[in-house]
DNA sequence: AGCCATTTCTTGAACTTTAAACTAGTAAGC
DNA sequence: GCTTACTAGTTTAAAGTTCAAGAAATGGCT
């Protein structure tokens, strides 16, 4: 046999393939650079905290479980964990038992925190709309969402919610 | 006047912009995350340092100037310059004085961070073949390439080495 | 009830990134 | 030649992230 099994060639990325990924790369570098800047001049923090209290403010009652908020946003409970207690000391989160499991913190959005995402919203949809959208066809917007949302879910625990189904 | 200028009501997403733009960062996150511990298990570094060590296989002679690895990878100096210094200690990239401007420094790619590529390539090459290309029609990879590159072209320095342009 | 595996969330140390200040060398104007 | 401005790269400290370990509560299972 020429190639065996364990010494299979690797399929490499061809050159299409190659293009698109390095442009990913820099599309995103350049990116999450400009937003985590933007954001932390006009509202104080970087985009990742900035993506929690948005998730907070759609919530019900502004509040969510940390392993779900954790798991709205994609991050791991643990850097959840420092992310809101930085963000309690800057009294824009609270924590709060939760009544129903004595393990569980529910993570609030305060009043104060509410505020400052409502102040920094406007300049951050301009920055994300600038940098994006204004540069896209509708027609691009559209595949954009399609080819990141196969992307986002072929890297989703298939079945967390539904182990039976694994 | 209803709206004056500096009340203007934002010019929010439209529900398609929305899901679009949630469906990027989540695909980015979780994107981020996956490679990261891929690369950090099977070549012992993230995959900011592992797309490094990338560009310096590359370019002619295995060396650059940090200053031009910097610009290639879409980081800061500063970042850049933690990240030579952490590769040099493993013993897989070394600064080099540059002849002809006594401030400037070439990264050099050693043998041994060479090799370290090489065994690295392919597993990674599967990651990302698997979490994405493998799940986009060859259509679908031309439009991520083009909408990729539009965004990383937007935020560049328009004409940064073009200075007279500008 | 008691036990064991699992879930939820936090912690501390190591590591990475950022922002700003700093050193040293180059370049331009006079 | 001297001054001034700029460029290349590094450094420091603070902020953020990861990883592995740990405390506390829950949920079966017997």
């Amino acid at each position: 046999m020429k190639t065996p099994a364990d010494v299979e060639e690797p399929r490499w990325l061809t050159d299409d393939e190659q293009h698109a990924w390095q442009a990913y790369i820099q599309a995103s570098m350049l990116l999450e650079d400009h937003l985590d800047r933007q954001l932390q001049r006009d509202a104080g923090m970087p985009h990742v905290y900035y993506g929690l209290l948005v998730k907070l403010s759609w919530a019900p009652r502004h509040r969510l479980r940390m392993t779900e908020l954790a798991e709205a946003a994609k991050i791991t409970r643990s850097r959840l964990s420092h992310a809101i207690t930085r963000l309690e000391k800057n009294g824009w989160v609270r924590r709060e038992d939760c009544p129903s499991d004595k393990r569980g913190q529910n993570a609030v959005l305060t009043d104060e925190g509410f505020e400052v995402l409502k102040k920094a919203a406007p300049g951050h949809v301009e920055a994300v709309r600038s940098a994006i959208f204004d540069r896209l066809t509708p027609e691009q917007v559209g595949q954009f969402g399609d080819i990141c949302r196969i992307i986002a879910d072929g890297l989703q625990p298939e079945g967390a919610d539904l182990p039976w189904l694994r």
